[in-house]
DNA sequence: CCTCCACCGGAAAGCCGGGTCA
DNA sequence: TGACCCGGCTTTCCGGTGGAGG
């Protein structure tokens, strides 16, 4: 028998995997109407050869911001072509594209016009973006998701976006910027930020009840009839709900709930099934995130484990000392005391340890540390770079260091 | 009630690599 | 091409502080 066989065989779960994946866009949104409604309403006089408004668009992560748009804007398109009105959209990923130089390409390239990858100044693919446009004679919308990681790199752009439309002759362009950083605006220059907020939108988190619809809906088409369990959807839905609501996250919960019932061999999902879920996504959170530490951090957090073996709590002087040793033994140099106390607040923040301030009295006042994340999973990830290997061999000259600060 | 510990955490300046502009 | 700028990381400096012990 081929190695492959098994693999080919039906799924006894899956009907349709990919309906759970993050860029899969839904025939119809639950609980996302209104903001729908007010985007066609926005974006409609486009189809009467107005101007749509530029709009800005505010949500947490997971909250349906970018499947809303894409699905309007798909309407949009379909029902112009029926009015044979000229309207098109280009939708942007700022995250991905993230200098000026390749907005402006990317944009030129949606209407079929190619422009090389380096080389030109800004101001002259600019200038040949408005040509492209105008001799396009459309309506264009222009999605820009992620925005706020342009407007770090690229606000002069923004700008010259915002004030487009009096380059053009003929065609007209309005912009829909997407945010999930609720700071944005702060440190936005205050020109671009009026400019783009003609309109705004804002998308509040879904609470557990939506969240279920949600899942039920892309349940019914993802799986095979009666493989989910009672209870299962309802679990995933309420560990959501607790992180704020985040549609995504729910999702991802539920397709790999059901990736380790499919791998046990399991005909149904079951409660377990998610409980073991949660714990493989909060490792493989740990790993990914422990892997692409800088150095200076995994030092702190080796040495973190070590005092763990003896008290579960410990003191930033504590972890200072021990990590000012560990770096001594594989010859880097180490940082300052101020610096390990940001890089312990980094930790905190990631939810790899827990960290209190408190006062121990005549004893001085100081952070308190504890390891949150799952202990063997931060020590597998740790094990693997190549720099710390060395320590290895002090193991035990270490640890007797450790039974001294007790 | 005062002291004084052991660190917190803000401010500012230095350093460095990478990008921009004339 | 070199001067210049920018943002992230780090150091230096330092004023501030909750509460056990006197």
């Amino acid at each position: 028998m081929n190695v492959f066989e098994k693999f080919l065989a039906s799924s006894p779960i899956f009907k349709n995997r990919d309906v759970l994946r993050h860029s899969y866009t839904p025939e119809n949104l639950p609980h996302r109407g209104e903001q729908i409604e007010q985007l066609a309403i926005l974006l409609s006089p486009a189809l009467k050869g107005g101007l749509p408004s530029n709009i800005f668009i505010y949500g947490k992560t997971g909250t349906g911001k970018t499947a809303t748009v894409k699905f309007v804007t798909n309407q949009l398109i379909e029902f112009s072509k029926k009015l044979s009105s000229n309207v098109s959209v280009h939708y942007i990923n700022c995250e991905i594209i993230d200098t000026a130089y390749r907005v402006l390409a990317s944009i030129a390239k949606g209407l079929g016009k190619n422009i090389p990858m380096t080389g030109w100044p800004t101001d002259q693919v600019y200038e040949e973006v408005c040509k492209t446009i105008d001799e396009s004679n459309t309506k264009l919308i222009i999605v820009l998701d992620e925005i706020d990681k342009l407007a770090k790199k690229a606000e002069e752009a923004l700008y010259s976006l915002t004030r487009i439309n009096s380059d053009l002759k003929k065609a007209k362009v309005s912009l829909i910027g997407i945010t999930n950083n609720l700071k944005f605006k702060s440190f936005l220059d205050a020109r671009v930020i009026s400019a783009l907020s003609e309109e705004e939108l804002v998308f509040p988190p879904y609470n557990a009840e939506q969240l279920e619809d949600i899942l039920r809906q892309r349940a019914e088409l993802a799986f095979n009839k009666d493989v989910i369990e009672d209870g299962v959807i309802e679990l995933c839905a309420a560990i959501a709900a607790q992180e704020h609501g985040d549609a995504r996250k729910a999702l991802d919960l539920l397709r790999v709930s059901a990736e380790i019932a499919e791998r046990e061999g399991a005909n149904k999902v079951k409660v377990e099934h998610v409980k073991m879920a949660i714990k493989k996504i909060e490792a493989d959170y740990v790993a990914e995130t422990v892997k692409t530490l800088p150095i200076h951090t995994k030092i702190l957090l080796y040495g973190m484990i070590l005092l763990s073996e003896n008290q579960d709590k410990f003191t930033t002087g504590e972890i200072y000392l021990i990590y000012r040793k560990l770096c001594s033994k594989i010859s880097i140099t180490p940082l300052t005391q101020r610096r390990i106390s940001d890089l312990i607040s980094e930790l905190d923040m990631l939810g790899i340890v827990n960290s209190v301030v408190i006062s121990k009295g005549r004893y001085g006042r100081t952070r308190e540390v504890n390891i949150e994340a799952d202990l063997s999973s931060i020590k597998t990830v740790l094990d693997e770079d190549y720099r710390l290997k060395e320590l290895k061999n002090y193991e035990n000259e270490l640890k007797r260091l450790v039974k001294l600060l007790v």
